[in-house]
DNA sequence: TCAATAAATGACCGATCGGTCATATCTATA
DNA sequence: TATAGATATGACCGATCGGTCATTTATTGA
């Protein structure tokens, strides 16, 4: 890797949990330069202009979230463990998966309406989220671990909402209280469909 | 009404959309000249700063929807279809009840790390939405439409983190498949707590 | 080792930001 | 209807925005 590309990757780690705080718009180029230490120029030599940063910046901080997911997942065999370990990431919401909470979530509604570019990203990442749960399933359906007639589909969905939707309860009221009637309820589910 | 008050209320109706959809730091007072046809003076003698118009605007957006939401709901006086109205409400994500979208949703992910004030007035929202929730329940559980045992206030936490989410899937991939599901699930969750 | 190239600097640019204020115009009431 | 107070105007302010570029410094590969 040369220094170059290790000042890339430098910019954008260091830049992540600041646009994810403060959103895109509102984290200005001179924010980049406190945080890296770097002189505005230099930003300029690995960043055509602040849109790239911009989407560089979301890339990093939706695949880190998926990284820490999978890392969190696969540390069990048995996909109810799998399932259980994903709702347990998303517990505490003073202590998110990734600095600055759900970059989905985050970046997802700034982007809606504003960004089309940002706001793909983030639609291809709210799908694969639902299909890491699907395939969760259907691999235990395969292991008669879960039952054969469960609408895994219409889960994956449910769940995936309900984390979502918890998330931004608990971000908002800074209380985590329906974070965790809403876990206790996703595990109940899951456990109704173990054979 | 003076003429001033007028001219503020119209400056808040005016620009209410503009602040949900682009975002409170991303819309500039000169969006605001433009939307209003007002010169920037004269915004500045009806609000102290921006500020102080992010957060009024932040009020009517939550009160419209509080509005619009009860609007649909109080159309019907059995419990069950007082529920099934707030679901059908947010069926489709392109024509949300407040323009923009949820202002719930933008303004409390922007806000959380950056604006106290704001974050403090969706929190305020999103309890009062569920404990809305709670009183359709417990109206029906005294009539005798729902179940007495029924957990109502885990489903009060449950159907608000489950349409939030599914506005959230919507908004981001622009397709209502998953909506669907969650408001279906939802209508038999609530059918299944019926006497 | 050294020359060619890449990376870093910081002064500088025009545009736009939120906000001010002297002035002009309109409104409401005595 | 006269006039005091409310409302509206737009030029103007300093700060900050994203972005540029000539120059300097560091890296890299022959």
């Amino acid at each position: 890797m040369t220094k170059g590309e290790q000042t890339r990757e430098m910019i954008i780690e260091r830049s992540a949990a600041l646009f994810n705080k403060k959103g895109m718009a509102a984290t200005a180029m001179s924010d980049v330069m406190d945080v890296t230490g770097l002189s505005k120029g230099s930003l300029y030599v690995h960043f055509d202009n602040k849109d790239v940063l911009v989407e560089a910046v979301v890339d990093y901080n939706l695949a880190l979230l998926e990284q820490r997911t999978l890392m969190a997942i696969n540390k069990f065999d048995n996909p109810k463990d799998k399932l259980f370990a994903y709702i347990d990431i998303n517990r505490n919401s003073l202590n998110p998966p990734v600095e600055g909470g759900c970059p989905m979530l985050n970046f997802g509604m700034e982007a809606d309406d504003q960004n089309e570019v940002v706001r793909e990203k983030v639609a291809g990442q709210v799908n694969k989220t639902q299909q890491m749960i699907v395939d969760i399933i259907t691999q235990g359906i395969r292991q008669g671990v879960f039952k054969a007639d469960w609408d895994y589909k219409e889960f994956a969905a449910l769940m995936f909402a309900m984390i979502e939707g918890g998330v931004m309860i608990s971000r908002t009221t800074r209380k985590n209280d329906k974070t965790m009637i809403i876990n206790r309820t996703l595990k109940k589910m899951i456990e109704a469909q173990l054979c």
